[in-house]
DNA sequence: ATTAGCACTCTCTGTCTGAGAGTGCTAACG
DNA sequence: CGTTAGCACTCTCAGACAGAGAGTGCTAAT
């Protein structure tokens, strides 16, 4: 257990590391917060927080640096968050209801106004529905011997599909087949519209209500995963050498980001869930930190809100804001279904 | 005017310097190629090359590399250009052919296959027409006050809008509305549609024709511009400090990387252009040359294949390429329509 | 015209040194 | 007993320096 003033230490450790990104002396604490021990006091306290794990040392004659276990103490009781305040909150709901294009358009602005907000990387990914519906479907004559398949699925999806027409219809029929098959497809899962197709007696319908199947459960890992803020990230200190920089542009791939992400965030939405270093599992990224939180409406679809920045991040700025985005598009989901 | 011995050596320099990335020294030109001359003699054919301006020194002490007028001549008379190969012709036109989704996924997929092909970054743009116009369009009731526009327009775009409605319909309703709209509006390009837009009695109506227009004439930079390849490009030694790195990271946005390929493609299709460091323009990229080429169908919409890489690039094998990938794209853009 | 030879230049690498920053420990202090 | 002054010790960092190595440019001989 730490005593008041091991705790208050291990603050302005924390809080001056993540600002200079220097290691911190005991000298400078004492100076910086006019604190009414000396450096030696400092040290010594010092040197039980390090026995205790909460931080480190790169090397003998070098200042500490919080340990995962210190920035974890700071995250869970340290810290007082830094709110989204009315002003930003006002910005960050406009920018948002700019949208005009539908969902993919939206979830793509929503990484990029939080990737400002915390000058890190900002991942949203589709809600994902337990079993996506079709709402509608629409076939379109293309040149030649085939036609555009565009469905819009329940959960905000609209997915298109080049389908062969085996004999070319003209858009008059394909209107009728459309309407046609609608009339049965639509409000139908994945596995109730297969199963149709199945019963099916013209081939060219089964070929095309396969094809809507196909569409309603398709998910394709980069389409369904928008990310943003590299560029500014990638300014920040721990980058500063070419191989950790190569490394960063070749982790925040949006398949791996994905996975990082849906592997860490919780089902419960309006929790904001922050793992750091080896927390989130992915070997390969121990330097990083996730704040990770859920959205999703009353119909139970849930999606996912994060930021990734090195484990020296702004956790009083990015938690309140990877929230108050999620809390954002809880609400403004219900429109665009 | 180049002895045929000039020329000679200005090819092998460039060859090495693009292979190794090193300074190319007379000496290391002697011995890796067995002249049948001393380094000497190349020295002084070297001294009369970087007087013409064709090759440079770093310092006094260094070998040569090719200045951009080097790689000028290299690329129009010295090189011999490195043929797609049967096989990885058919390797590049079954992996587009994979393509199921329509044509953004089209160009996304072709900027990645490029990319992979030459190891730089590949950008495609999508092919704009002069006017074009809708083909269909169909409105989905979302949940709530409003509804969901989709477009699709005779260039390949599917296009979606979200639209409020005044009175909620009910599918039905929107299902009549899109007939009747249909019928009107189809085969209109952006101002005709907009026209109508003034003409129609219903205000309801009239919001949707407006967003049709809108739709029909709306360009958004990236989203149009396709790009891929920045990580395998950043790995070459040109990178290889971390303002360098940085730099290139900021450059390959987009928007701008959009608006350097189309201020250096030609409207002629078929024909591939190289613009190698300030040739194109782009002050801030003036170790940067971009191979590019235009698509486009009968129809004469125009679109851009290129790829964007160090001066130090291999001509040999991006020319072809970047070639032929532009002109598969010209055949094959005719079955998205 | 070509080439051997050589002086000259510049870079690169490793070593060394001194300065500086911090810590850890000890002993003294209140 | 907690706190602190003092100091030895460690480690990094920047700069200086030297020597090796790589190349060129020039000159004189072939």
């Amino acid at each position: 257990m730490l005593t008041e003033r091991q705790a208050a230490i291990l603050r302005l450790v924390v809080q001056q590391y993540i600002e200079t990104a220097e290691p911190v002396s005991s000298r400078s604490l004492v100076e910086k917060h006019r604190l009414p021990v000396s450096s030696a006091t400092i040290r010594n306290e010092m040197a039980r927080l390090e026995d205790d794990g909460y931080i480190t040392h790169p090397h003998t004659s070098a200042g500490r640096v919080p340990a995962e276990l210190g920035y974890r103490h700071y995250v869970e009781s340290l810290m007082a968050e830094d709110p989204v305040a009315p002003e930003e909150q006002r910005t960050i709901e406009h920018q948002l209801h700019q949208v005009l294009g539908g969902l993919d358009e939206w979830l793509s602005l929503a990484a990029t106004i939080l990737a400002a907000s915390v000058g890190n990387v900002a991942v949203v990914t589709r809600p994902q529905v337990a079993g996506a519906h079709l709402k509608h479907m629409q076939l379109v004559e293309l040149h030649g011997d085939s036609a555009l398949l565009v469905a819009v699925m329940d959960d905000g999806r609209v997915r298109q599909r080049i389908v062969p027409q085996h004999s070319p219809a003209g858009q008059e029929l394909l209107n009728e087949r459309t309407i046609r098959l609608n009339a049965q497809m639509s409000g139908r899962g994945a596995a109730a519209t297969l199963a149709l197709a199945a019963e099916m007696g013209d081939i060219e319908d089964a070929m095309i209500v396969r094809a809507v199947a196909e569409l309603i459960e398709e998910q394709r890992y980069t389409d369904e995963t928008f990310l943003d803020g590299l560029r500014a990230a990638l300014e920040q200190p721990e980058f500063a050498s070419v191989e950790r920089m190569l490394l960063a542009v070749q982790q925040m791939q949006a398949y791996r980001v994905r996975r990082l992400v849906e592997h860490a965030r919780t089902e419960r939405i309006g929790l904001t869930r922050v793992l750091i270093g080896r927390e989130h599992g992915d070997e390969g990224m121990l330097e990083w930190s996730v704040v990770v939180s859920s959205y999703g409406d009353a119909a139970g679809s849930v999606g996912t809100v994060a930021v990734l920045g090195p484990t020296r991040m702004r956790y009083e700025r990015t938690i309140p804001r990877v929230r108050y985005v999620a809390t954002l598009m809880s609400h403004l989901i219900e429109g665009v279904r």
